[in-house]
DNA sequence: CGCCGCGTTGAAGAAAATCAAAGCACGTGG
DNA sequence: CCACGTGCTTTGATTTTCTTCAACGCGGCG
């Protein structure tokens, strides 16, 4: 499973020539792990590897000089990590655990052999940096533009999203360890608005959160809130060259 | 200078080899220019150009359902706009004209030779698009961690920073011509409250605002009020293949 | 002139932050 | 076993921030 989770993603974008497969197993090897409540990179620093991470959760935080922090983004399974950080000096967000994660780590020096000699390779990174753009565009609009409810039920529809992406099997129940204090740095509100929410969340029925589980029971009504929009999810391969 | 403006965008990130040059100047032919309040590429239709501004200002900007809007960014001279969009069946943004545009067109069709024959082109396209998303990443903070004020000052800063790159003759004097009910929806605020903002920031003495022309008088306060952090700005480009 | 878009101001109200207190689960040490 | 502290959650009261509504000045322009 580890040795095979870059390979396994860069899969799920087209798929791969024998050699490029070649290629990302020689990096297929160097999977690490860590516990929960580790920096795997931090902000200010230089970073070396991008990762995809093949089990377990972590996110991508900012810490702004006064003590305020923003989450960036809850990683899922598969999910690569890290390309942004290493086209910097210094990396621009810092990566934490929220559990134990097995994290596969592509060094940032290969880059330069991956676009020169793997073409098809260096087109799905850039598409899947542009899936994460799109959904950072989702995000700025949320913080922009939505009320305190309506953010939660986006985050709420996006995670159901992107969990059915990294699992097909699942359901409406899932569970994301993510302490309230945590949601509220995603959310950009204060933690206890964010447990008022969470409140109401419940009252309305449209689903129920309890120590980082969540279970909807209405997710057409989570949608209707925020006027969540699919248009991310599909991705134009066409472009991408031919194995 | 149209016919050019891809070709010194690219070359702004690395130096080219003369086969590079070959194949943009073969795009740097498709320039097109659009009158002010042009709708450029929409929201919801796919989109088969990505581009650089040649000359003039748009802005990217998505529409929810409900009438709300947010701008995502603000254009500047060089930016190259729609690498995003082309990445998907349906553009994720809308990019509408400040004035009159010159736009250099590259169609969206020739990614493909690109990656495959251009190692080098497409790492500067990947690198130019790891910093675009590094602006995304302030922005996400700004909206969600800053006070109304702060996110002002934020803007302008970066604004300032970014005029230097497109044009390194500029001084702490710089328009873009924006009117204030746009600037509310880069802010994710009201129109009347970003009036108010702009007035504190005259009564502060941090800078002045008039008709789309600013004019800053303190640099440095700006900068401490929003924590700004320059990081976005180094770039790391020793990966890039040689030429 | 009268209309309209833009900027400005004031007042009222909603949304969210902040402050404060208390309950509850859990682990630790006595 | 119980006492105690600590972190997480809940609730209420208060304050701040921002939005909304409304009115008005002002300049351009048909």
């Amino acid at each position: 499973m580890p040795t095979t989770c870059l390979e396994h993603n860069f899969s799920s974008y087209a798929e791969l020539a024998e050699r490029d497969l070649t290629f990302l197993r020689r990096f297929g090897e160097h999977t690490v792990t860590y516990p929960i409540g580790t920096d795997v990179f931090e902000q200010g620093t230089p970073a070396n590897h991008l990762y995809v991470l093949a089990s377990g959760w972590c996110f991508v935080k900012y810490d702004e000089r006064d003590g305020g922090r923003q989450v960036l983004d809850i990683c899922h399974g598969g999910d690569i990590v890290g390309s942004r950080e290493v086209c910097f000096q210094r990396s621009i967000c810092g990566l934490e655990t929220l559990s134990t994660v097995e994290l596969c780590a592509f060094p940032k020096a290969y880059l330069t052999e991956m676009f020169v000699e793997h073409p098809r390779l260096s087109a799905i990174l850039f598409l899947a940096s542009m899936r994460r753009e799109a959904l950072l565009v989702e995000r700025v609009v949320n913080l922009g533009r939505r009320t305190a409810f309506a953010r939660l039920c986006h985050f709420l529809v996006e995670m159901n999203q992107r969990g059915d992406r990294a699992n097909p099997k699942r359901t409406d129940k899932f569970s994301i360890p993510i302490p309230a204090s945590l949601l509220s740095d995603v959310l950009g509100l204060s933690e206890v608005h964010t447990y008022r929410m969470l409140k109401q969340l419940n009252r309305d029925g449209f689903a129920s959160f309890d120590n980082g589980r969540f279970i909807v029971h209405n997710m057409a009504a989570l949608a209707e809130v925020c006027g969540f929009s699919e248009d991310y999810l599909h991705l134009d391969r066409s472009w991408i060259p031919a194995a």
